[in-house]
DNA sequence: GTGAAAGCGCTAACAC
DNA sequence: GTGTTAGCGCTTTCAC
């Protein structure tokens, strides 16, 4: 391992103008700083981060925080928070929760206040009042994206909106009887969002006249077998069948198409169906959908965080607006007969 | 931040036996360690792990490199591994090579090179010989998941095995026109992955006494919709219709049924399919599978990693056993009409 | 703009 | 089994 001094005598100048020339900060004359990085290449230098942090503070790495990494939205935010943060010379450093209470513990005790991290980005996690403030304590910076923290800024589409949105397309097509599959209660490793969907799923419906009826609501778990499950209910029925469904997620959405087949039925001639994500899926399916973009939400996230550890340094555009969301009409919606 | 000083003093011990005492290792009196114990957390001591790190050398950080991050696949090696590596006291930093090829250098130069990890874990990545050689050169061990790569331990399954045993699942059913789906060129993001199951694939027919009819093949991208299409060139033919189709990945072969359905077939009266991997879907859709198991494969990679930073310490149990697989029958096989 | 030197907070010899 | 002490390789004041 070549270390700093190799270069500073190389480039003929002393270690602190080497670290100035190299981390870019400082005032460095041109001629000095070229010669430094020429030195520096020649010898194949690169600093050491674990004495560069102790000496600066910095750790130049950010934590991620998810309860899954196997479903397409939190893989995406991670992959968009992840690319942002190469670019800006950071590492991320992933920690899945998917076990218990007790490895969520050990991931707080003995990781992240390990002083490995700047900053700590949450996907979709309800982190407790007691965890923000230990963070705070030790001065991270702590972004949520997918739901709201309690006194922390979070990243998140306007779920009522979006639920609205969709409805309301329904509703433009014609439809009345318009069924949603939403969260069960057990489906709550997220804040509200069942909730909020739902919400702006009657909201849209009272404003075009129509009751809500509770039985056209069923829960399920987010999986395509899931909505699968709860079409077979909303189809199967004799009376009162529904013209229309709208799906808290694409995943079930996708499990609705494939349950209305099952049924004998065409989609959408029998029965027209939208979800919410533009899952990588949809589009092979036909599906209408209102698409979030998590990887611009990963992006956002970091962006924010780089912004409170190095404040003026970047852009704040779009660091306070709410994340997008966009109807797209595919071929699994249509008029009713 | 309180330092090991505080907890020295608290403890009535040296600095030295504070780290002693807390990293487990050396021989220090169990009366002591209780003591270290109680004053390290009544003042909610963490070790600063730069300190740590920049006075031993020790990162307790492993880099898992992955091409995508949002595939099955690879998130799932991600969630073995880093359940494995939590559970040792290890962190995971995640490189996502998405991007292009100069993003690959950058984290070759700049993150992997910055002793920031101990170890690397490459998920389905072709390193060159360069990145091998640099790797070993700074005496960073490496193994890689999915695919072999010239002079590294590498953990995957016996592709030719795999694919025969699923041929051969067919051929046992009574089927003689097997069709197989599998990688395009386009498609080398691993190492001849493609091509060993088709090998398998054509072991098995030969063996069965069956010539391997080059038109019974169908290259696709290993996504649903590029099976579906795959599929339906397969079956829409006049002539010649294969009364099975193997697929070389679920995704695949589930864009296989869907397109069956979609012709009037009925899988798997009409046609018969497997695919391999054990997808999350896999068992929705009732698709007969070769399982492998890609937790198991991330959890194995990080054994083999911790046994060579800390030699003696883990049980050496199957360090050098293949992956396993396994055939899983469900409702997409059957005899032939 | 550049250099000298004092740490950053721990670990590992080495001595006892 | 425990204490003393010399670094680990940088960054950052503080002078100049």
């Amino acid at each position: 391992m070549v270390g700093i001094d190799e270069v500073a005598r190389l480039a003929g100048v002393s270690t602190a103008t080497v670290s100035r020339a190299l981390s870019g900060s400082a005032h460095v004359s041109p001629a000095t700083r070229v010669k430094v990085e020429a030195a520096a290449g020649e010898l194949g230098y690169v600093v050491s981060s674990t004495a560069s942090s102790l000496a600066s503070g910095r750790m130049k790495n950010i934590g991620v925080v998810v309860p899954f990494l196997n479903r397409w939205f939190f893989s995406s935010v991670v992959e968009g928070a992840q690319q942002t943060l190469l670019r800006n010379g950071y590492d991320l450093t992933l920690y899945n929760l998917t076990g218990g209470g007790e490895e969520r513990r050990s991931v707080f005790e003995h990781f992240l206040l390990r002083q490995r991290v700047d900053a700590v980005i949450a996907i979709s996690l309800e982190l407790t009042e007691d965890e923000v403030a230990r963070l705070h304590a030790l001065g991270k910076p702590l972004v949520g994206v997918g739901g709201p923290i309690p006194g922390v800024r979070t990243l998140t589409i306007d779920d009522v909106a979006v639920a609205r949105l969709a409805t309301e397309h329904l509703l433009a097509l014609g439809h009345s009887r318009i069924a949603h599959i939403g969260g069960n209660k057990a489906f709550d490793l997220d804040f509200h969002l069942p909730t909020n969907r739902r919400i702006g799923y009657e909201y849209a419906l009272t404003e075009a006249g129509i009751d809500p009826s509770p039985e056209l609501f069923q829960p399920a778990d987010f999986t395509m077998a899931g909505g699968y499950q709860a079409a077979k209910q909303l189809l199967g029925r004799a009376h009162n069948r529904p013209t229309a469904i709208f799906a808290a997620s694409d995943e079930m959405a996708i499990g609705c198409i494939l349950a209305a087949r099952d049924l004998g039925m065409v989609v959408p001639r029998d029965v027209s169906v939208i979800g919410i994500d533009d899952h990588e899926l949809a589009e092979f399916f036909g599906l209408s959908t209102i698409a979030q973009f998590p990887k611009g939400q990963g992006e956002a996230a970091v962006e924010i965080l780089l912004d409170q550890l190095h404040p003026g340094q970047h852009d704040q555009a779009g660091l306070n607006t709410p994340m997008p969301f966009e109807l797209i009409v595919r071929s699994s919606t249509a008029r009713p007969q």
